[in-house]
DNA sequence: TACATGTATTTTGTATACATGCTTGAAGTA
DNA sequence: TACTTCAAGCATGTATACAAAATACATGTA
């Protein structure tokens, strides 16, 4: 079943961890549903001792709910949820933009460019699923600009969390535009080294993402 | 990272998680050292399986680390790590100030502004304990007026984190006086509600932190 | 018919047994 | 003496069995 010879030091939770999340985030598990453990397993073909341990981590990382006694289920965010998160991912990615801005090497800002300039153009051929993913790298990467490790695991935890939302409220073609001219400022204000700038930017940006998804809730 | 809505915490393993959780926090775990898995198993006199889905949680939640077939260890904070967490914590403390300022109920402040009164009252006795306590206290209490619900489960896991720490860097004097000037400051800017103010008083009191506790890791 | 109560079935929670992979230390060789 | 190799013991990882709780269902009564 599991025939991934890659990474076989993972230990199975782990790698159990990982598919369940990827399949809360794709959507096969919707949110608000009982996970129906018995099913999950022998889909995976793992006992259930990994498995709940799985569970555990993604309940910590608060994507899924365990009800003592009554199963888990997927987490179903509030419209009030979503915002709060938008709130601290803002707040986070408006530390980050500064911080890049002044740790940054000019490679790795160059990268960055670069891969914008990319995004630019699946833009252009109005390549949704390739832009998006794009999208997702950008963030995660200027996080990792920031050269602060716990600002990169909050924000990536939150991505994680908002991931799913955030795809189907990115079907909108004017908020499309949007977005695409609040990374064109992004990009301006990080080969400039404009800290402030940048971290207005991210932190707008964030905001604006509220009422980009805010219908699809 | 604690689920949010929790009500009842009998299952075994959230005993099990808080349980352990307390004996990193206070030290009775060392920092670095082998998590000896039988030993604590029969002290707390329970099975292997809910021992272990607590540790995967506290994994999670960044206070163990779990190095697949070779056992699990507290986690040790690297300088880097501490200065990294009070620049995140710092930040979101900023925000938790800013929309306090705005959102909190004038009885809600009043109620800080009292525990505030309390603590300063034990630092004239300089009596060290209950006030870290309700130095704790006031930076939870804090951000919950923010009604941010991520925002202040961020804050709680990344204090959780750092509560040993802090409490070890909070032995020298002179700093503790330093502390308490940012928090009268931070209660003038609550009272006037003056976000901006209250926001940078919150980050600068984490950045100085850093210099109180930098030593005693 | 509607409701309550008791029983059966399903599902979750915990313990234990088994498998696997590290670690350690002793023996042998250079 | 130092280094390598290998085996035994032990800690960890996984599977399964058993216990407890919750849900669903059916039967009886008002």
């Amino acid at each position: 079943m599991v025939s991934s010879i890659a990474i076989t030091n993972r230990s199975l939770h782990d790698q159990v961890a990982n598919r369940v999340r990827d399949l809360i985030i794709d959507g096969t598990l919707e949110p608000g549903s009982r996970i129906d453990e018995a099913h999950l397993i022998e889909n995976l073909g793992v006992s259930r001792t990994p498995f709940r341990e799985a569970l555990r981590t993604l309940a910590a990382e608060g994507l899924v709910i365990v009800r003592p006694s009554k199963g888990s289920i997927v987490r179903k965010l509030t419209p009030e949820d979503v915002f709060s998160m938008l709130e601290v991912l803002g707040q986070l990615e408006r530390l980050a933009g500064e911080l890049a801005c002044v740790r940054a090497r000019d490679e790795e800002i160059e990268v960055l460019v670069e891969l914008h300039e990319r995004m630019m153009n699946f833009y252009g051929k109005r390549d949704r699923m390739p832009y998006y993913k794009l999208n997702q790298e950008f963030h995660s990467r200027l996080a990792e600009l920031s050269k602060n490790e716990t600002l990169k695991e909050m924000q990536s935890n939150i991505q994680a969390r908002l991931k799913r939302i955030r795809y189907i409220g990115s079907q909108n073609l004017d908020s499309w535009e949007g977005a695409v001219a609040d990374h064109e400022e992004m990009v301006l204000a990080l080969k400039g080294r404009d800290g402030e700038r940048l971290g207005e930017a991210m932190a707008s940006h964030l905001l604006k993402t509220w009422d980009r998804v805010k219908d699809s809730i």
